[in-house]
DNA sequence: CTGTCGTTTATTTTT
DNA sequence: TAAACGACAG
């Protein structure tokens, strides 16, 4: 509805013949947006229309509360979510609505930044390193403390965990005992000190600077004071430093409404921390609760089936999904013989129902890791049936454009050495390691950018003349450069750059081709932006892209099948859906088998993968399986399968044929009972040899059955058989043997 | 400084 | 299995 017929609207409000904006919504829906004043918690089921409910809230908070738009500020997580959400309360409301702050947390972080730099300690220029940015970081610093690079990502997300705790290296070192620990404190003491000098901050640093802004009273007050109505979007999905920076900037006049759904919270890894929504009301005590219960998207078989599976979950509110969308289609359960037959299972299903009348695009894969993408995308590419992964590779990830950005990123700010680091010899240009390395040495020791090492390569004793040519020759170029951008345009700067430094010409040739396109294609991106805002500074541009995702340009009119994590179908809906890969081990997730709020966590995601169907449902498992090369025969199937009711699934035979004996084949625990009994009576019944146990080793006990090696103390006495193992049963709980006790029989 | 060969090591990843 | 990285020879 447009803004015109809004007018309409209010002219029919005044007769008394329409009530109001919320008369769009069902009852629930209409309680949730209007409550303006105070604290509200929504708790919105899968496809309960959530982002409906919210807009029509905002709409109604500028049109008939006649709230200023500009003091209601919206948060959402992707940039995708928040371009939505911008539309529809434009629609809503029209010119007013553009007035709205629509940004996701990062985004309106930043902007807090440029405004106030200096109180941050950083330039106004600063760059925003991605998570391949810092872990070249961590890397080279590891190099330089003559550690071993190793666990280079482990370190990189523990200190992007720690930052979002709020906790400094400072404060760190203070938990550090042992060798290990100490050197990690040392690594992310320096791992921040680079950054200040790069003036560079990591996608972490855009909350905690953000959160350390709000320290300031005067600062946290004008934000308050800007944004008197906030809202959140999933919220289940915040951490902790972004709760913070919700409470600071709420607590003045609480009108604070939180949007999410405990059961979809799918993050945990990334630190998301489930708590923030369960205990909102304990935060805000005066909070009113209210449950969009209604789904609108799936059938009744889809929703029954998912709400199964989820009550399974000790950490849930509690919401009772329901519609009123009846179908006759089960759920369809597929067992494969092995992964390439399961995926030609699917493409067939595929072919059938489109000569039935659907629409390529009308399907989706999703799947739990990125690696089973590649036996569909063969499957599809035999029967040119068009197909379209999303997220695996980000397009900005590749490395020309990598390359490309790391230009532009030192044009816009010299201090950033990591990016001229990047490509000082790309193309090569005969600046080799040696070369850097002396430099490194020389900026290190004057304290100094590596661009003004090289500006100023002259002073670096050891470098040959030569090769003190070439630093200048590209010192010179990335002069000219830094002046074009005062007054050029981002798209004629990146022309200029591949012209001078012949780029493309100098990849490789089988190579050329595909990377000159994705070079074309990012030329392309900044022309199409140049001629929507008219010019974009290249700190802007840089902005954007370091802020923007691959799978924010999901593009709805393309005809081809998509293919994507079960994550990133999180907030989308698609008419059939299949789920492959539905087999214990690898969904859940084989990490999960001990830790019960792992597995939890892949319950959720399991609810989240159900909740996207829309009419047809297919689960598919597939009986062998190579992971790593190795292949895993007698895959037992998802437990999720078997939490589902039995009459809502129809088990398809792997010819096609359906079979009505569903319940006789084997459970998850019927097969578990098989296996065990299978190891018990086989001859892997010998003793323990040394090493022969590690963590995660699947184990049988006489007595106590199937369980999990989760921990192994080894005793002073040098007498192996003397270690203790920690072993979690799956039936009785955790118990610990003595290796020399323990009748075992290893499973894998 | 560059290219090749063997070794290593694996989820999920809104920003 | 396969990609990515480090060591070493040219």
């Amino acid at each position: 509805m447009c803004y015109n017929t809004w007018k309409k609207v209010d002219f029919l409000v005044k007769r008394g013949i329409v009530m109001s904006i919320l008369d769009g919504l069902n009852s629930e829906q209409r309680e949730a947006a209007s409550i303006i004043d105070g604290p509200v918690l929504i708790l919105a089921g899968a496809g309960s229309g959530k982002t409906r409910t919210i807009t029509y809230r905002i709409a109604h908070m500028i049109l008939e509360k006649e709230i200023s738009p500009s003091s209601i500020l919206a948060v959402t997580f992707t940039n995708k979510a928040a371009k939505e959400m911008k539309e529809r309360v434009e629609k809503l409301a029209g010119e007013h609505g553009t007035r709205v702050l629509v940004s996701t947390f990062h985004s309106f972080g930043v902007r807090m930044l440029r405004t106030y730099s200096e109180k941050a300690g950083l330039m106004p220029n600063f760059n925003i390193y991605d998570a391949g940015d810092q872990r070249s970081v961590v890397s080279k610093i590891m190099k330089s403390m003559k550690m071993e690079a190793k666990e280079v990502s482990k370190l990189t997300s523990k200190i992007s965990k720690l930052k979002e705790e709020g906790v400094t290296p400072d404060e760190y070192s203070g938990y550090a005992y042992s060798v290990q620990e100490k050197n990690f404190v040392e690594v992310y003491r320096k791992y921040c000190e680079e950054l200040k000098r790069n003036n560079a901050i990591d996608f972490s640093d855009i909350l905690l600077y953000t959160n350390i802004l709000f320290k300031d009273k005067e600062i946290l007050e004008r934000a308050q004071d800007r944004f008197r109505y906030i809202m959140i979007d999933e919220y289940q999905d915040t951490n902790k430093i972004q709760y913070e920076i919700v409470k600071k900037l709420a607590s003045k006049y609480r009108n604070i409404c939180v949007v999410g759904d405990e059961d979809q919270s799918i993050y945990r890894f990334r630190g998301a921390d489930i708590k923030n929504i369960l205990d909102f009301e304990k935060d805000y005590k005066e909070a009113k609760v209210v449950k969009l219960e209604r789904n609108y998207r799936s059938t009744d078989i889809i929703v029954e089936s998912a709400s199964a599976i989820i009550s399974k979950n000790i950490s849930s509110k509690g919401k009772k999904l329901w519609t009123d969308k009846k179908s006759s289609h089960k759920i369809k359960l597929y067992e494969a013989y092995d992964a390439a037959a399961e995926a030609e299972f699917i493409v067939k299903e595929i072919e059938k129902l489109k000569e039935a009348g659907k629409e390529f695009s009308d399907f989706t894969i999703l799947y739990r890791t990125n690696a089973q993408s590649r036996l569909f995308e063969d499957s599809f590419r035999k029967k040119s049936i068009p197909y379209k992964i999303y997220g695996s590779i980000e397009f900005y990830q590749r490395k020309e454009i990598k390359d490309i950005m790391a230009y532009l990123c030192v044009i816009n700010n010299q201090n950033d050495s990591l990016s001229l680091a990047r490509i000082l010899n790309v193309p090569a240009r005969g600046i080799g390691d040696t070369t850097i390395e002396k430099l490194e040495k020389f900026r290190e020791a004057m304290n100094v950018s590596l661009y003004y090492a090289i500006k100023n390569c002259d002073a670096v004793n050891e470098l040959s003349p030569a090769v003190k040519t070439k630093l200048k020759s590209v010192a010179m170029l990335f002069e000219s450069w830094i002046e074009k951008s005062e007054y050029d345009t981002t798209s004629d700067i990146v022309k200029d750059i591949l012209e001078k430094t012949s780029y493309i010409e100098k990849i490789e040739e089988n190579e050329r081709e595909e990377r000159g396109r994705n070079i074309q294609e990012l030329i392309n991106g900044i022309i199409e932006k140049e001629s929507e805002t008219g010019y974009i500074s290249l700190q802007d541009y840089l902005e954007e892209m370091s802020l923007v995702s691959g799978t924010d340009n999901l593009e709805e009119s393309e005809k081809a099948v998509k293919l994507m994590t079960i994550h990133s179908s999180k907030g989308l809906e698609f008419p059939v859906v299949f789920i492959a890969g539905m087999e214990e081990e690898l969904f859940p997730n084989s990490k999960s088998n001990v830790d019960n709020e792992e597995l939890e966590e892949e319950r959720r995601l399991c609810y989240v993968a159900i909740t996207r169907a829309e009419e047809k449902l297919y689960l598919t498992y597939s009986k062998q399986r190579s992971i790593y090369g190795i292949t895993s025969y007698y895959r037992v199937r998802s437990r999720f399968i078997d939490e589902i009711p039995n009459k809502n699934i129809e088990f398809v035979g792997s010819e096609g044929k359906v079979i009505e004996a569903f319940a006789e084949t084997d459970s998850f625990e019927d097969q578990n009972y098989m296996k065990n009994m299978e190891f018990l009576f086989s001859k892997k019944k010998s003793a323990p040899a040394e090493d022969d146990y590690r963590i995660g080793d699947m184990i049988v006990h006489k007595s106590y059955g199937k369980g999990k090696i989760v921990g192994i103390e080894k005793l002073k006495e040098k007498k192996d058989d003397n270690d203790k193992l920690k072993i979690q049963f799956f039936e009785s709980g955790e118990k610990s043997f003595r290796r020399g006790m323990l009748e075992r029989f290893i499973i894998n």
